[in-house]
Parts: structure tokens; C-alpha cells; sequence
RNA sequence: CCCCUUGUAGCUCAAUGGAUAGAGCAGCGCUCUUCUAAGGCGUUGAUGCGGGUUCGAUUCCUGCCGAGGGGACCA
């Protein structure tokens, strides 16, 4: 918020004492000043005159003091008026971020075959996927989290697994789901009638798995239902050949993809009448953009990536009405020691996010996978986790909370209002006004990852946070003090700030560690 | 061979084209009569290699080297 009225100001300025426009930015960067910005430099002309004559109109303001550094970089500094301002903006109840307008966004995520338990790579896609969507849903969109289930009983892993369970094949076999095919008792012979039904309890099993990790979907949407069962194959597949974008050759079809700038043209269904997975993702984008999303966001495996352009295209053709984002996410490989190995569900090769949560906890598991950006390639090594998950950054952020919590527990004082900070002398104190700063960055943060979904920036920022506030504990003393009753309020914001942050990120905030 | 992603400190990760490349862990020093020492303070230590664009490059372009993925009528 503060950021962006300085960014107005500037705007201000430079249109008045320029003709150009600039695309400039400023960003948050306490090495000299609470902000900065680079405008000067991109100016045409020198960059310190710039810099002079902006600083001088922007004098003006009583938010912020302007510096010149560098090369003519201006450093802002705010007085205690900006940084009421600040806190005004993000304590105020009716306040709220309007980046989302109540547009409809879906995220799409996880959507792992149901042929086996969920292993360490689709933590990745879960946690961020979980994350991004609560990011989203701050900032104001409307925002549903849906499953893809692939349980096609067309679908070759669905065969596959029917095969193993009637025991002539070994696909996907696990200890797990031996157990589960004797249970079943299986009397059936149809290898796809037969996966469909085990599909169907691991499909059960791993809903069960995900809504204890604490992730909620709005929709579950299962291939054979939705889509299979419901001709729809059929129907798409007629109203492409109607518009002349596929045509038959070798006895399958094949979509015009070439004409749209694709390499070659891509099969849709196969000569032996089944129909491709990549018709199975157009049927399941129309669907999708029936519904109305202004955007829609899926999030992929790295392996997958080859088949985004392709889907891009199809959406293209189709005339598909609404933003569509694919997200990829990279693989995680296993160490074993100096060998790289790929996680394979159908070789059994895998280490079950299950075990994960229950060895680290769903806390630091959490952490784990969010801290790191989606295109950071993971090498996996189980022992190194466990090592590092003792002293995982999360503990610290939740160590700062529960000392917010003592802090406000111990205190006679119960009231909490914000504006109390604001009327007393205490943002004069360094401390005090470093965490000041880092709470009003809060709602910058919080827009800035909305729109770059960079979900890692949050467990910056929550450690930051924490940071700012272990520091200001050190020195400050504030039960017993004169400033008792603001530095509590001040204690008490800093508290819901924190929570906020590890609630979008899907994590706890205990009173007492 | 082609395409995508990627290479930052001993390890795990950051860094919207910006200023002195940041953290954590590990290492080495301090620091508990004080609201939780799971804390605080200090310190050692890095952009794979070579060109280019730019006032400025970890970031953009290009060549090489290494890693992961894709290049199926599997998903």
C-alpha cells in the first residue's frame, strides 16, 4: 500500500516534470531507505539531475523523506506518518485486497493417477498448489481447487493396474495393494472393470490422505464419470471434425495442430479406438472453461511439459474463452547415494508423502516444499531431510509466535487496538519501527506473490517477520514498561500478521512451543 | 540430434536488469539474576566456463561443459 502510493507519487512527478512515460519500479530494500526506486536512472537524461528535481517535488509529501544514492537511486525513508498510514491499511477490518475483483479462478493440482499412494513428488504440486490458492483467495479472487482423477477404464494404466490385480502382471504392485486386491476378492476377469474398481478404492484412500494433510478440494472430477460416461469424448470429437480441425489418417485421428504452430499434428484417438490422453485434457479444458473461470491455472509435472504448448494451441483453436496458465512443476529425483534415481510408481521406487509427514511432521513437510521455487530441481535425500527437519526454519517462525502468545497471555492489558501505536512515542524506537516496517509490507508481499505466484516468498517473509520480532523481544521489554499498552497492541498485531502468513501457507501457529 | 528446465557458500535454498549477491544449516567466537536460549550478537565462506547487449548482468542473448525432463497412436 505504501509502496504503491509512493510509486503514485513519482508517477506524479514524473509527469510533471517530464514527457516521458517510464515503466520504473520500487521495491522494497531497507538497505537505504524503507523503499527505493530506480526511476531516475531510466529517465532519459542524467541520472542524478533526474533524481534531483523528482526528490525536490517529492518533498512535498508527508509519507515519506527522499534520499539520492548511487548512481541515482531514490531511497525513500517514512516518517511516522507513512508508517501510521501503513498500519492503518492493514489492521483496518474492512480493508481488503481488491486484486481479485471476485474473479473466478481455478486451480488445478495434485491430479496423480489413482494407481498408487501419493509419494514425495506430488508434495510439491499439493503444498504449492494448496498455497496459491489461498494466496489467491486473499487477494480476492473466487477461487476453486479441483482433482483431475484419471480412472478412465479406457485409460492404460488403469488396464495395467486390472492386469496386476488379477495377477498377470506387476505394475504399480506394492505391499499396500496386495492387501487391497485381496480385500476386494475379485471375481471379475475384465482387466478395465477390474482396475477401475481398485483405481476406485485407492482413489478413496488418497482423498482420505489428502484432507488429513490439509488440503480441501471443491471438486473431485473423475474422467469416467464426467467425461466418459457422459459421451462427451464423442461429442468433442464431432464438433471437431465439423470444423475441419481433425482428420482421419492411419486409421487414427489426428488433430490439425501444425496449422495453430505446433510441430507436427497430434494424435486424438488411437487406431485401436481409444481415445489419447490429449483428447481426455481438451475434453477436460472445454469442460472447464464451460464453467466460467476467467482463469484457470493447472499445475503439471515437469514431465508434462512437452504437452503444454500443444494444450495451449487446442485452447486456441477452440476459441476457448478465459486465461489458461500451466504451471510446471520440476521432478524430484531420490539420492541414493551417488546415483540419481526418477521416482517410479509403476517400479515401486518411491518414498509415500505419507511417511514423509509422519517422520518430519505436516508442519516442517510444509516448509520444506514451500520455501523452494517450483522450478528448483530437488534431489531427494531422505536422511538429509530428516537431519534438517530438526532444525527446519519453520520451528523458529512458530517459536516467535508462541512468544507473541506468552507475551499476550501474561500482559493485564487486553485491549488491542492498533491506533494506539500510532498515537505513542514508540515508533521512535529502532526496533519498534523495523517491525513496523516488515508488517506493512505484509499486504506487498501478499500482492506480489498473487501475481507471480512465487508461494516461496511468503516462508521469506514469515521468517523475516519472525526475524524482526525476535530482535525487538531481545531489547524491548514490554510487560511492566511505560508503553505497556502499545507495545502489546504492537505485540498483538505482530501475532496476527505472523498467523496470517502461516495460514496461507497451510501452517500452524501454536500458542506454546 | 532437437526442445524445455536448470547450474549461486561445504550442504539446503533466496535475490521484480540495480547499489556491498542474501538466509538457514554446518564451522569458529561471544551471550541466560531479564515477557520461552527452539533465542540474540559477531565471524569464515559462493554466481560452472567463455563471449555479447547495458550506465549496471546471478538475471537478457550466444557458444561450450554438467544435471533433470521431454521428443510415443503411455499418461
Amino acid at each position: 500500500m505504501i509502496r504503491n502510493l509512493i510509486k503514485k507519487e513519482i508517477e506524479k512527478a514524473v509527469k510533471k516534470l517530464f514527457r516521458e512515460k517510464v515503466d520504473f519500479v520500487v521495491s522494497i530494500d531497507g538497505r537505504f531507505g524503507d523503499y527505493s526506486s530506480n526511476v531516475a536512472i531510466i529517465l532519459k537524461g542524467d541520472p542524478k539531475e533526474n533524481a534531483e528535481k523528482i526528490k525536490s517535488e517529492l518533498n512535498k509529501s508527508k509519507f515519506f523523506s527522499t534520499s539520492i544514492a548511487g548512481p541515482g537511486f531514490l531511497n525513500f525513508t517514512l516518517s511516522e506518518k507513512g508508517l501510521v498510514a501503513g498500519l492503518t491499511y492493514i489492521c483496518d477490518s474492512k480493508y481488503k485486497l481488491i486484486l481479485g475483483k471476485g474473479r473466478k479462478v481455478q486451480v488445478e493440482f495434485i491430479s496423480a493417477n489413482p494407481t498408487g499412494e501419493l509419494h514425495i513428488g506430488h508434495g510439491r504440486s499439493a503444498f504449492y498448489g494448496d498455497a496459491l490458492a489461498n494466496v489467491l483467495t486473499a487477494v480476492g479472487y473466487k477461487v476453486e481447487r479441483e482433482y483431475f482423477v484419471n480412472d478412465s477404464r479406457e485409460s492404460t494404466q488403469i488396464k495395467e493396474l486390472g492386469k496386476t490385480a488379477l495377477g498377470k502382471g506387476i505394475s504399480y504392485l506394492t505391499e499396500n495393494l496386495k492387501k487391497k486386491i485381496q480385500e476386494l476378492r475379485i471375481k471379475n476377469q475384465d482387466e478395465s472393470e477390474v482396475g477401475y474398481l481398485v483405481a476406485k478404492k485407492i482413489q478413496k484412500d488418497n482423498e482420505k490422505f489428502i484432507k488429513k494433510i490439509g488440503i480441501k478440494f471443491d471438486k473431485w472430477f473423475s474422467e469416467e464419470k464426467e467425461l466418459h460416461a457422459k459421451k462427451v469424448f464423442e461429442k468433442v470429437l464431432e464438433m471437431l471434425k465439423k470444423k475441419k480441425l481433425a482428420y482421419e489418417k492411419d486409421r487414427a485421428i489426428w488433430l490439425k495442430t501444425s496449422q495453430f504452430g505446433d510441430e507436427e499434428d497430434r494424435v486424438i484417438v488411437r487406431s485401436d479406438g481409444a481415445v489419447s490422453y490429449f483428447l481426455s485434457d481438451i475434453a477436460y479444458h472445454i469442460n472447464k472453461f464451460g464453467r466460467k473461470y476467467d482463469k484457470v491455472i493447472d499445475i503439471w509435472g515437469a514431465d508434462h511439459h512437452g504437452h503444454v504448448k500443444r494444450m495451449m494451441i487446442a485452447k486456441e483453436m477452440l476459441k476457448l474463452k478465459g486465461d489458461l496458465e500451466i504451471l510446471i512443476s520440476q521432478l524430484v529425483t531420490l539420492k541414493k547415494g551417488e546415483e540419481l534415481q526418477k521416482l517410479s510408481k509403476r517400479k515401486g521406487n518411491v518414498i509415500l508423502l505419507k511417511d514423509l509427514v509422519e517422520d518430519l511432521g505436516l508442519d516442517a513437510v510444509r516448509w520444506f516444499y514451500l520455501q523452494k521455487t517450483l522450478s528448483t530441481h530437488m534431489e531427494f535425500d531422505l536422511d538429509l531431510a530428516k537431519e534438517q527437519s530438526a532444525k527446519n526454519p519453520v520451528y523458529y517462525v512458530q517459536y516467535a509466535g508462541a512468544r507473541m502468545s506468552s507475551i499476550l497471555a501474561k500482559s493485564e492489558i487486553r485491549s488491542t487496538k492498533f491506533e494506539t501505536i500510532s498515537k505513542s512515542e514508540i515508533l521512535k524506537i529502532k526496533l519498534v519501527r523495523n517491525l513496523v516496517l516488515k508488517l506493512i509490507q505484509f499486504s506487498e508481499v501478499v500482492e506480489d506473490t498473487a501475481k507471480d505466484y512465487q508461494v516461496h516468498r511468503l516462508t521469506t517473509y514469515a521468517y523475516e517477520l519472525a526475524s524482526e520480532f525476535s530482535q525487538f523481544y531481545r531489547d524491548v521489554k514490554v510487560i511492566g514498561s511505560e508503553n505497556e499498552k502499545e507495545l502489546i497492541a504492537l505485540v498483538a498485531l505482530t501475532r496476527n500478521i505472523l498467523a496470517k502468513t502461516l495460514k496461507l501457507l497451510g501452517i500452524s501457529a501454536p500458542e506454546k512451543m
